[in-house]
DNA sequence: TGCGTTTTTGACAATCATTATCGTTGCCAC
DNA sequence: GTGGCAACGATAATGATTGTCAAAAACGCA
């Protein structure tokens, strides 16, 4: 009942996960990163691959967006809190801060006397690539 | 093969749905909503009230949220975009308007040039009530 | 009002991502 | 080296949503 034993093992799964994820870019499936890591050799359980990713994003190491309609996409995203501006035809993603946003939403949860506050957005729009 | 038929029609099932989310406070789930038919005495297929759902979902009539690990839900709304205020405990719903937050979307996704802009968002926070 | 056309309906099956199960494996501490 | 315990992984289960298609109902028009 230690608090200080982090209980995570440093497996080889885990380690090939987080190396994939490392090296892509913008968002991908569950089974399409698993799909990717068989590619590679690497042989990791479909279901080793939803549990690591899922606890990648309860440590906030990477991001989660679910489109409408999809599966949940995964991505590692670059640190502190930020949004999403997703292209609907192509994918192509773009990171946006938005602090005004963030203190936006406080403020209103505050004002309704709710605590613990966590928010989500997305933005979709049409790239310029895509809007030709 | 003519394009100006409107083609909605109007049926007992339809209005069926719509008269029960105008009645019903907060959110409810396609099979949810059947459920209530059923207990009412209307006989409405569920997937007629999944259709249903969408097209009044398409036609802005009402509001689709997805909470992170379940299902669609459905809500008659105010007029007007806005967004909502979730009790992560209870499902207490309050609706919120920011139109600074609708500029701000706006303006981000011009800025990187993209067109048909939408957003999507939610605040998950502790209700009051279940705070204690 | 009656008729034909076209949409809508609805029971059922199919889909498909995600989750649960549970025996086995391998990491880590001692 | 060894034991305990968490992680793994193949498979089955789950469950919401969507597809299918023949039958029924609604609308427009004469």
């Amino acid at each position: 009942m230690s608090e200080s034993s982090a209980a995570v093992r440093n497996t080889r799964q885990r380690s090939a996960v987080s190396a994939l994820l490392g090296e892509m870019e913008g968002f991908h499936s569950a089974q399409d990163l698993h799909a990717m890591l068989r590619e590679r050799g690497e042989r990791v359980g479909l279901t080793t691959v939803y549990r690591t990713l899922q606890g990648l994003a309860d440590a906030g190491e990477i991001d989660v967006m679910r489109p409408p309609g999809g599966e949940h996409l995964y991505r590692r995203c670059s640190e502190g809190h930020h949004h999403h501006l997703v292209c609907r035809a192509c994918g192509r993603t773009v990171e946006v801060a938005g602090p005004a946003v963030e203190s936006w939403a406080d403020r209103v949860a505050a004002k309704h006397g709710y605590a613990d506050v966590s928010h989500t957005m997305e933005i979709f729009g049409t790239c310029p690539a895509c809007a030709r």
